[in-house]
Parts: structure tokens; sequence; C-alpha cells
DNA sequence: TTGCTCCTCACGTCACGTGAGGTGGC
DNA sequence: TTGCTCCTCACGTCACGTGAGGTGGC
């Protein structure tokens, strides 16, 4: 096992140490291994884990609380995964097993519409940016052509 | 000319009261007249900054600070065209100028660049999250056919 | 007058930033 | 030993939220 330490974490990432300290205590990351000496030992499992949260906060727009549930809303997808494999094919564990999945299945369909949204937003203001783009970029051409003109 | 009440700006910008008064305290937004009893008169206008504001805060990520220098940027741009209609041809004039547009025309393409990577991240999330919709749906199916199953 | 919105402090909160002061491994 | 990173408080800051307490127009 590869362990790693904050400041390996923090390059890796971009995030600051201190905000990785602060994730762990809200939960959002979870507490690494320590050695002797204490300092916290990380596997490659957590940067993945930084990286989607990451993610999901700067794409997503979520605060740190809505990130803990949508967190443990992806863990619930995980854990139905597991449990599917063990599980008896008894119609009453299943139709429970539905009525959370089709739950899930709405959370993921509502973050898909919020993408939706935020994709329109940014096409927005990037349309307005390149039509503000294109008038500077025709008022430096006239000015080059009165510098030199034409012909 | 229609004054607007900040209850009023607030509903059609979606901010609070308190994020308006803070916003023109910064600086980000342009003070607005006073009636005799001292109450904020804001107009259309006030409106339209406002939703460049949020989109600018939302989709770019900037901090209110950035903000400040965002909207000094996109006055310049303004000025700029104000500016070039009153002017003589001097070609001194012209060289100055064509220096002020190019650092606009930096300022734009880095912006877009940006966007770009934020475009990109989205995407990103977005298919992670259509794979997991389409995973736990396959999973609903499979559930539909064994409580009652096909032929 | 009553009820509504408006105003200005001003303290609270969230998500960290930034030292202070001390410990541990090459 | 020196220099480096690590640790835990803990106060500061940014972008507001949330009353407190008072004023103004239908």
């Amino acid at each position: 096992m590869v362990w790693l330490k904050i400041e390996e974490v923090a390059k890796r990432s971009g995030l600051t140490k201190r905000t990785i300290r602060y994730y762990e205590e809200l939960g959002i990351l979870p507490p690494p291994e320590r050695s002797e000496g204490k300092i916290r030992l990380y596997t490659e499992e957590h940067i993945e884990t930084l990286k989607k949260v990451i993610d999901a906060k700067e794409v997503l727009g979520f605060s740190l609380q809505e990130l803990l549930q949508y967190i443990s809303f992806q863990d619930a997808l995980a854990i139905q995964r597991q449990e599917y494999k063990r599980q008896y094919k008894d119609s009453t564990d299943q139709a429970e097993r539905k009525k959370r999945l089709l739950e899930i299945d709405k959370n993921t369909s509502d973050l898909l519409d919020l993408i939706q949204q935020k994709l329109q937003k940014i096409h927005e203001v990037q349309s307005e940016l390149e039509n503000m783009q294109s008038r500077v970029r025709d008022a430096i051409s006239n000015i080059n052509d009165e510098i030199t003109p034409k012909e």
C-alpha cells in the first residue's frame, strides 16, 4: 500500500492542507490512517474522492452540507449494488429495492436538470463574450487599416 | 422613469435585499437614487447589471473582488467605444487605443479559455451521472421483469 | 391607526486563510 | 543538530444571513 502525506494530497488535488483537514472534520473526506507520529496517511482512493468532491462543488455549486447529502447518495447507490449481489430474490425485498432505486433515479434526474440549466447559462455568457471579442477585433483591424492603409 | 423599490429588485434578480445592499456597499452595483424618505430607487438598468453580475459570479466562479475587476473591464470597453466616436484620427491616439484594445482582447480570450475548462468539467460530471442513471434504470427494469416475468 | 416595507447597525455563520507554538522523521 | 513537514488550536476574513430597533408611505 502506498501512503501519501497531506502535502502530496494537497498538490495532487489542488486544495490546501487546511481545506483537506476541514473536509475530514465535516465528514466529507473519510479519516485517513495515522502513522505512529500521528501523521495522516492517505491513499489513492482519497485523491479520487477529493476530485469528485471538487467537481461536484464547482460544477453543481453545492455547499459543503449539500455535498454531504450528495456523497451519502452516491454511497447509497454503491451499497445497493453490493446488496444486489448477495440478495435472495425475495419479492418483498425486491419491492423495497425498487423503491430505493426509483428515489436514486429521481435524484439523478434532478441533478442532470440542474446541470442543463448551468450549461445554458454558461453558453449565454460564452456567446456574449464571443460577440464582444469579435467587435474588439474588428476595431483593431480598423486601426491597422488606418495606420497602414490597404492599396 | 419607472422606479423600483428594493423588494421588487430582489424578486426579479433572485438575490436577497441584504445582498443587493452589500453589492452597493462594495461598489459592484451603482448607488441608486433615493426618495425623500431615503428609500432606494432602482431602474431597469440596475436589474440588467445584477443579472450579469450573477452570471459572472456563478458561471465564472468569481469572487466579489474579481467581479469588481470584471466590471471595470466591461466599463473600459464601453468607454473605448464612446471615445472612438468622437476621437480625431490622430495616429498617436490610435496607437494608444490599439494597445488598450489588445489588452481587452487578451482578457476576453482568457475568460473564454476559463469557460472552456468549466464546460469540459461539467460535461464530465454529466456523463458520469448519465452512466449512473442508465445503470439504475437497468436495475429497475430487471426487478420489473422478475416481478412480472416476460413470457 | 394598523400593517407593510424601508432603513441602518451589528452580531452570527460558512468555508476556509493564516499564523502561533510545538512535535517528529531524514 | 538543522531544516523540513507535520500537528492542533484559534483568531481573521469573505459573503452574506438574520434579527434589533426605528422610520415612512398607502
